[in-house]
RNA sequence: GCGGGAGUGGCGGAACUGGCAGACGCACCAGACUUAGGAUCUGGCUCCGAAAGGAAUGGGGGUUCGAGUCCCCCCUCUCGCACCA
């Protein structure tokens, strides 16, 4: 074992003795024999929690993307280990999902056989890489002992009101009779066999997760995150500003009446009065109202029923008929607008005039209350809308300035003489530099005061009230799939819906060997009566089980809970590690995830905080997004044929030199490009730390110029690691190897020692041995990290740059701390930057230790 | 369209709060040692120029003693989001 220079001390092709094949495998058994990488989770001191975002085991195995995220997260690993904590590195298998479920379909072998063996292999990978995983906290969302948690967490959400039912749309592919996920769904067709999808409605479970927008939104601004993934968070959650407006619709009676306009006959006068008289809008832009020349409902929009014409009912039915059938995913920006009036016109609250209902799909349902006041002057999609159907269009705010008055588009248009002016030909969507004109009393107002004083006069009236929206919707969890936790509950005829409780989870996700979805359009369970067949546990009747799985972001949504407590069976986390281990001290992964795993695992923590089970309500401390590998300039894929199996890396090269590469070829947060040839330069790095070590001279002392530079080293590389900045401190230290080791000299012991305890978290495993081979009696990852002398990491003497009128003349070498007067006499002691010099400098700057600037 | 990020040698990339542009590495060139070299070591390597020197960080303006870095305009690439009122 301890043996390893000689096997191989004659190979011709390894004539410095390394051989990373032997250094590795001794060492990874080593780590293993003395479980070096698994953390006192009990006792250990100064709790450091390391998170990598665990992966889904794909047949493919590791893939390099996840390799690069996980090594960036091993070295600050350790690093916080050499610092005196006890890292806690834990590693899971996210293994739900239709991605197993698709491929177990398409190889023919149940996801349940399947996934087991891409485990073992993504084990066999991720050990080889040399990572400090935990291995005995390991686990999979697939495991009973764990989705039984996911579980209980949905019934946690339930019993908060935070869970609830109702019928939504999914996309539904006719010709294969399935429910699709909208990754399957591209340019509105399906993935597999090209029809149009359509949209279908069906039952289903939601999250109340738009409840906590506004906290998700404001702890955005304490928590320690990368900018990159704040900002898409807070653009995903989209708060708006605005104010709902209420406009009554006219002249209801003398189209007809209540049984016109199909109001059920039962509806009392006030429901009639609320229902059928008023439409309230969402708009960001109240200061526009004066501009508002139509309005517009989503087709779905429950009161269209309410207020269509008789004249306009067919035109009106077509239409909704037709949108209800679009897919959910193809709403393209490009698509000409389309809609249809209703035939009835609404008050405008600020000019009392009247203007038409339209309905038209470009206003969606979800959103605001599904109507808006149309302001084509003013906006976008509505000048288009306006265009198309020849409506009205007026300007109700103008750019500022001294020919305000006389500009064409500050110019009064309304309705009787809007021919009289030029047409508008576009929109004016300026706030900034712009003043309200054409609305009445509040003409000169800026948009801003437009906005409150136009909201505040309305309010009134009761004509409306400021209003915050969120494009966040409700996170819907039901799939109609096979590969999930089942959802726990329980319908009965009887008690209606009734939770499995607490003592009957897991509800087991039955092994059944037909799981393809059919064309009943629900979940493969539905077909397994003896499983979905039980008593309601509340009256004892018959009853059936809900037979949709949950979405696998529920799964990921709380595993980092789990992790310090897998062996607890009998709760989902033990009060004493949650106190110890969470919140995650550091978080790293992909930016792909910077919305829906990382939000909805913010929304879980503060639900079971809220609830009592968790102190904390944010689950990362420090979350920090790592870039995209890719390959000769291009994304990796199978396609392209550029994908980069880890294992053909390791065998050729080792895994530290794979490893130290992948963190070299570019700045971790933002990733980089792989060249099959760059990874040479790494190794040769190792090879000569190998040699530098195994044949330092111990006589004689180390050389003060070499110890300044491993000062200087230790500095850099101690500032760049906590930041990420891998790329450079390895730099630094290939630098330092070329201060150390030239053909003249031999390092001594005591310049390479404190190099290999800078090398380790990039290269464990020759870090190790080398450790050994100085002396070392423990593990590197004990040895401490090294401390720099800052009087030693200084130069003694400044080199500065001397420039006249700002060119680069020359460079001056001077004692540190030199004054401004020595400085310039030592620069026109030079002949070279003299000669640019005619007489007295009419100018000095002097940056002390820096530059010098004559300016003549 | 909206939002984020980025444009620096042949290539990947360095450059702290404005202060010697091109660290480190790959590739390439020359040399040394060698039976050999896809090993190792030494040196060179932005462009123009023999040199002195000049030009240069996507393009154009500006601020400054001094700009890759700050400000304004434009171009290109890239990643999200998709009619969110």
């Amino acid at each position: 074992m301890t043996e390893v220079t000689q096997t191989s001390p004659d190979s011709a092709s390894e004539p410095t003795g390394y051989d990373p094949a032997v250094v590795e495998k001794k060492w990874q058994t080593r780590w293993d024999e003395r479980r070096t990488n698994d953390a006192d989770l009990r006792d250990g001191a100064r709790p450091f929690y390391a998170l990598m975002m665990f992966p889904y085991p794909s047949a493919e195995g590791l893939h390099v993307g996840n390799l690069f995220a996980f090594t960036g997260n091993d070295i600050y690993g350790r690093f916080q280990r050499l610092q005196g904590h006890t890292v806690f590195e834990p590693i899971g298998f996210d293994a739900f999902g239709i991605h197993s479920e698709n491929y177990a379909l398409k190889v023919g072998v149940h996801p349940a056989e399947l996934i087991p063996r891409n485990i073992a292999n993504f084990r066999r990978q991720l050990k080889r890489a040399g990572l400090m995983v935990d291995w005995p906290h390991e686990l999979s969302t697939t495991d009973p002992a764990y989705y039984k948690w996911t579980q209980w967490i949905f019934l946690e959400l339930y019993k908060r009101g935070l869970a609830y039912r109702r019928r939504a749309a999914v996309n539904w592919c006719p010709t294969d009779k399935t429910v699709l996920a909208n990754e399957q769904v591209i340019a509105g067709e399906c993935e597999r066999c090209g029809a149009k999808v359509e949209q279908r409605f069906l039952e289903q479970w939601f999250f109340r997760i738009t409840d906590y927008a506004e906290r998700l939104l404001a702890n955005l601004d304490w928590i320690d995150w990368s900018e990159t993934t704040k900002t898409a968070q807070r653009n995903w959650i989209g708060r708006s500003d605005g104010a709902e407006i209420v406009f009554r619709v006219m002249d209801l009676l003398e189209m007809g009446g209540a049984a016109t306009v199909g109001l059920n006959v039962m509806a009392t006068t006030a429901e009639l009065n609320a229902f059928a008289t008023d439409i309230r809008v969402f708009t960001t832009r109240p200061d526009t109202i004066f501009g508002a020349t139509y309005l517009v409902l989503a087709p779905e929009h429950p009161l269209v029923d309410n207020i269509v014409g008789d004249e306009q009912r067919e035109e009106v039915s077509a239409y909704r008929a037709a949108a209800a059938k679009q897919d959910l995913v193809t709403r393209k920006v490009s698509r000409e607008k389309t809609g249809v009036f209703t035939g009835a016109y609404a008050t405008n609250p600020a000019t009392g005039r009247p203007i038409p209902i339209w309905i038209a799909d470009y206003v969606l349902m979800e959103y605001g209350t599904g109507a808006i006041m149309a302001v084509p002057g003013h906006d976008e999609r509505d000048f288009e809308f306006a265009k198309a159907f020849g409506l009205p269009i007026v300007r109700v705010v103008a750019p500022r300035g001294p020919r305000a008055a006389h500009h064409p588009s500050a110019a009064h248009v309304d309705s009787q003489n809007r021919d009289e002016h030029p047409p508008i030909e576009e929109p004016y969507i300026d706030t900034e530099h712009a003043f309200l004109v054409n609305s009445g009393q509040f003409n000169g107002l800026t948009v801003d005061e437009g906005k409150h004083a136009i909201v505040a006069w309305l309010a009134e009236r009761e004509h409306a009230k400021p209003v915050v929206n969120y494009r966040l919707h409700d996170w819907c969890v039901s799939r109609q799939r096979y590969w999930g936790p089942p959802i726990p509950i329980i319908y009965c005829d009887a008690c209606g819906v009734v939770p499995v409780p607490e003592k009957d989870l897991p509800v087991l996700l039955p092994n059944v060997d037909d799981f393809k979805p059919d064309d009943t359009g629900i979940s493969p369970l539905a077909r397994v009566e003896s499983w979905y067949k039980v008593k309601c546990p509340k009256c004892g009747g018959d009853a059936r089980r809900e037979t949709d799985v949950s979405d696998t972001f529920l799964d990921s949504a709380w595993y980092f809970l789990r992790y310090p407590s897998t062996d607890v069976e009998r709760k989902p986390f033990d009060q004493e590690m949650l106190d110890k281990w969470l919140p995650v001290n550091s978080y790293i992964g992909g930016n792909e995830h910077a919305v829906l795993h990382l939000l909805y695992a913010r929304f879980v923590t503060m639900v079971l905080h809220d609830a009592g089970h968790l102190e904390f309500e944010e689950p990362f401390t420090k979350f920090r997004a790592h870039g995209m590998i890719i390959r000769d300039g291009a994304k990796m894929s199978k396609s392209r044929g550029n994908v980069v199996n880890p294992d053909e890396y390791i065998d050729r090269w080792g895994a530290d030199s794979f490893r130290t590469y992948l963190m070299f070829l570019g700045p971790y947060e933002e990733g980089g490009d792989f060249r099959d040839q760059s990874i040479a330069g790494v190794r040769r790095f190792l090879d000569r730390l190998w040699v530098s070590a195994v044949d330092a001279r111990r006589d004689g002392a180390p050389d003060l110029t070499v110890l300044r530079k491993l000062h200087q080293t230790i500095r850099k590389v101690s500032d760049d690691v906590p930041r990420l900045q891998y790329n450079t401190a390895i730099a630094a230290m290939m630098e330092y190897m070329n201060a150390m080791r030239t053909k003249e000299r031999r390092p001594h012991v005591e310049e390479v020692r404190p190099l290999v305890q800078l090398v380790s978290p990039f290269a464990p495993h020759i870090a190790e041995e080398l450790w050994e081979r100085l002396g070392g009696t423990t593990s590197v990852f004990e040895s401490g990290w090294p401390t720099f002398d800052p009087s030693l990491a200084a130069e003694e003497l400044a080199t500065i740059a001397v420039q006249v009128n700002g060119k680069l003349r020359g460079t001056i070498r001077v004692a540190q701390g030199t004054g401004q007067d020595a400085a310039v006499g030592a620069a026109l002691a030079d002949a070279g930057i003299a000669k640019f010099v005619p007489g007295v400098p009419k100018k000095v700057i002097y940056v002390p230790g820096r530059l010098l600037n004559l300016v003549v």
